[in-house]
DNA sequence: AAGCTGCTCAACCGCGAGGAT
DNA sequence: AATCCTCGCGGTTGAGCAGCT
């Protein structure tokens, strides 16, 4: 049998979006706003899937929609999140203002992991290639977990994927420099991150705690002090769990 | 100038999650 | 509880472009 197609693709526009359509999605959405995208191509006048209407809007339309090449901050910070979150990019996009999951992931696929590898860092588990030179240590171990968490998850296996449990452990510099350091670990609730929290007017000189939606000097926040890796003050042990937000 | 190759990125596809019935 | 429906996500594709031979 297989699934239902989402829409009837006899009476349906593929391919490039012309001018016209896009002005058209714009003006409906402008007028009606976002949402119901099925029905939204019928009442718009459009021959397109409203899957189709939804991507293009997203990544294309947008008003808040920042173009142009990625800065070295948000290079930077992509990275960092990757090396949390993974291929998670609708997770990443909404750490980056402006930024669609599509360009992030395009970003990654096209630049980043070229560049990672060339750095003898593996793009997919941000450690040092064999062989290479690369000083990245990000862990990703699991946090032990509590015995509750272990019952659930006899019912639902830990997908790594996911990540719901990140243990971030600092680079050796800070190993061989602070003996005592001990690893921070970073719990993030998926539900907290899709939140889109974080401070308003942008995320230059954020640190990774506030990038994630922290309150501005909430305890976690580093944002005073540029030195520690990721943002996260080494010894400090971080319980993203108190993100958790409606 | 023409052909080839590699790269970029907009768009598509299939699937899973979650709400509604 | 089961089924249906819609939305959103991540992987993949392919048209268009730039650079090279």
């Amino acid at each position: 049998m297989g699934r239902s197609p989402c829409c009837e693709k006899a009476h349906t526009n593929k391919g490039a979006w012309t001018k016209e359509e896009d002005d058209r999605l714009v003006a409906y959405i402008k007028a009606h706003g976002e949402g119901c995208w099925r029905s939204l191509p019928k009442a718009a006048g459009l021959m397109r899937c409203g899957k189709s209407c939804r991507l293009r809007w997203i990544n294309y339309l947008r008003p808040d929609l920042k173009r142009g090449n990625f800065t070295a901050d948000e290079d930077d910070l992509i990275v960092k999140l990757h090396s949390l979150l993974g291929n998670k990019w609708s997770l990443i996009a909404a750490r980056l203002p402006g930024r669609t999951d599509n360009e992030i992931k395009n970003y990654w696929n096209t630049h980043v992991r070229r560049k990672l590898l060339g750095r003898g860092i593996d793009p997919v588990t941000h450690r040092p290639v064999a062989g290479g030179g690369g000083d990245v240590t990000i862990s990703f171990q699991a946090a032990a977990a509590p015995k509750q968490q272990v019952e659930v998850e006899k019912k639902v296996p830990r997908c790594p994927d996911l990540n719901l449990d990140l243990c971030i452990s600092p680079p050796s510099c800070y190993q061989e420099e602070e003996e005592d350091i001990k690893p921070a670990v970073v719990v993030v609730k998926r539900e907290a991150l899709q939140a889109g929290h974080g401070h308003a007017g942008g995320r230059g000189g954020l640190c990774f705690g506030c990038s994630l939606g922290l309150q501005k000097g909430a305890p976690g926040c580093s944002c005073s002090d540029e030195s520690h890796f990721l943002g996260l003050r080494p010894a400090a042990m971080l319980d993203f769990r108190g993100l958790e937000m409606k």
